[in-house]
RNA sequence: GCGGGCGUAGCUCAGUGGUAGAGCAUCAGCUUCCCAAGCUGAGGGCCGCGGGUUCGACCCCCGUCGCCCGCUCCA
């Protein structure tokens, strides 16, 4: 019984993510980019009601970043500043960041065995009397299994007469990579050349094309951030301990796009560096932490689906003093889990890389420490606005065989991309005239549908399937007496209100 | 990047080496006082794209692009 488990499971997750997928493009949330050429591997266009999804997610974590910050440790607001930073930068700012070099990581292949490695990740021994005999290990590799290994190729197993070396550069300069057999090989020359695999998007500044005119697209859009942390300073009244928010595009030549929008090439961030003393940063560092968990629990992520995941030492960036990932649970990472938001204490490791390469100081005078000058650290909460679209879908997303669509989607109000729809039963006896009229009133602040065409099933079905919370729907009691019936989405289930109560009720409901 | 699977209408899928199909959706009209109901009609496809074999290709072959799954990877 155990195998059979598991390929059922999977058809079963598979399922769903084909559902939600076919869903989001029959509705018109997400579509596959340059759909009608074919598409293009990782980019994805959204739709009228991805966009307004979308700008939902956005604009609710501008309000609680920027414009209603939560209260700090000392009873205030918190202080945060917005930025709109350019996508294009000069390239030093992306050597200075380390994602120049950095972000490349070269690969190496293995024909024999088809399996991948990080050519930094392996270490080479070679026989110091024959050129010819050169065993390659990943990292870690122990050395009775190095032994191992060995005693199979019929080497030699004294460790002692071997040559260690780390760089596979050397090996290639000596043009020794036919004698190398790869780790899980069992003959020489299977390993290919490193390939660069360079995360940047490269460009060209400039209408004509040459080597000294390369810029990048930027890989975060935390290093705009950086790099406008003396100008906002100078300009902004800020005091540390603050915040500078963006919300932006950023851009990834990930290996391998998968899992619809949640790896993709093009994708959107809402990123917040807060500046804060070296001796606060741990009690920022939970705060923030508790902060935007929270965040993603009001949006209506359950918390069965949320985790919240420390890295260990081996993930942390050398510079890092802890991060934390907030996780949600997807459909394609069932029952694990996959990255929403991560939460980093970055030290002051950005400013102080920025203030070397650029030759600006970027040291803070703090007025309420006695003067001292001191470069601010960092915490860094980034979350993806792609990947939360994306969590919202999959937590909305609710088969229901017992309703005429078969499924309907379970936003919380505030992220619905329609809030309502106005629906006359029919379309005669004055009815359009006050749907419009409803309609036309309740535009100017939400948005909202109004249908009068086909039957009031279709409608409602309509409704469900892209997660409209409440139909107003006029009848012949509502030209008698002014009341309409509001259907609830979740549970079909109605009450009569009064038509001046419309847009109370819609307000009422949609707040967090 | 490797291996496997898939690609026919907006969606879910049939289909045969000989003129492209169904259901649902969409749209229009009628009918309907509350959940894709009923009746009548309409639009919509170079069968992913490009080659090849053939008198003739949605079908067979090759390539390519895209999607899904598994490895690999994810500063």
């Amino acid at each position: 019984m155990q195998p059979a488990e598991k390929p059922e499971n999977n058809t079963v997750i598979e399922k769903n993510m084909k559902e939600i997928v076919a869903l989001c493009k029959r509705r018109g949330f997400i579509f596959q980019a340059s759909d009608i050429y074919g598409g293009i591997n990782g980019f994805w266009d959204y739709g009228p009601l991805g966009t307004e999804l979308k700008n939902n997610l956005r604009d609710m974590w501008w309000k609680r970043m920027v414009l209603c910050p939560p209260i700090g440790p000392d009873g205030h607001p918190v202080q945060i500043v917005g930025l709109d930073s350019a996508i294009i930068q000069n390239p030093k700012v992306w050597v200075a960041s380390g994602h120049v070099g950095g972000f490349s990581d070269p690969m190496v292949d293995c024909k024999e065995t088809k399996k991948r490695y990080r050519a930094d990740h392996l270490f080479f021994l070679r026989e110091i009397n024959d050129l010819n005999k050169i065993v390659c290990f990943v990292d870690g590799t122990e050395e009775d299994e190095q032994r191992k290994k060995l005693k199979k190729l019929g080497w030699s197993q004294d460790l002692t007469v071997y040559k260690k070396a780390t760089i596979l550069d050397s090996v290639i300069q000596h043009d020794l990579t036919t004698k190398v057999v790869g780790p899980d090989a069992t003959k020489p020359g299977t390993l290919t050349e490193p390939k660069a695999f360079n995360l940047l998007f490269e460009t060209k500044i400039g209408a004509v094309a040459s080597d000294d005119n390369i810029a990048y697209l930027r890989g975060e859009t935390a290093q705009g951030i950086f790099v406008n942390y003396k100008n906002v300073m100078d300009s902004s009244r800020v005091k540390v301990p603050f915040g500078i928010a963006q919300v932006g595009k950023a851009f990834r030549n990930e290996v391998n796009p998968r899992n619809f929008i949640f790896r993709s090439r093009e994708f959107e961030q809402m990123e917040m560096e807060f500046f804060c003393h070296p001796s606060e940063a741990k009690m920022w560092f939970d705060f923030w932490k508790e902060e935007r968990k929270k965040f993603w629990q009001d949006l209506g992520l359950t918390t069965g689906n949320l985790l919240m995941r420390e890295h260990g030492a081996d993930e942390l960036v050398f510079y890092s003093k802890g991060t934390f990932d907030i996780e949600y649970k997807f459909p394609f990472t069932d029952p694990g889990f996959g990255e929403l938001e991560g939460i980093a204490y970055r030290t002051n490791y950005d400013l102080n890389q920025h203030q070397e390469h650029s030759g600006q100081k970027l040291d803070y005078i703090d007025p309420e420490r006695n003067n001292e000058r001191y470069i601010p650290h960092v915490i860094e909460p980034a979350a993806g606005l792609t990947r939360g679209v994306l969590a919202l879908l999959c937590e909305a997303f609710t088969p229901d065989p017992g309703r005429p669509s078969g499924v309907y989607l379970n936003f919380h109000p505030s992220m619905a991309p329609k809030k309502a729809a106005i629906l006359p039963l029919t379309a005669k006896d004055g009815q359009p005239e006050i749907a419009e009229k409803l309609y036309m009133e309740l535009r100017e602040e939400f948005p909202v549908d109004l249908d009068i065409k086909q039957n009031i099933g279709k409608r409602y079905a309509r409704q469900d399937e892209i997660g409209t919370p409440f139909c107003f729907t006029i009848d012949n009691q509502t030209v008698a007496d002014q009341t309409v019936t509001v259907r609830e989405r979740n549970t079909m289930a109605q009450e009569r209100i009064h038509l001046s109560q419309v847009g109370d009720y819609l307000r009422r409901k949609i707040k967090i």
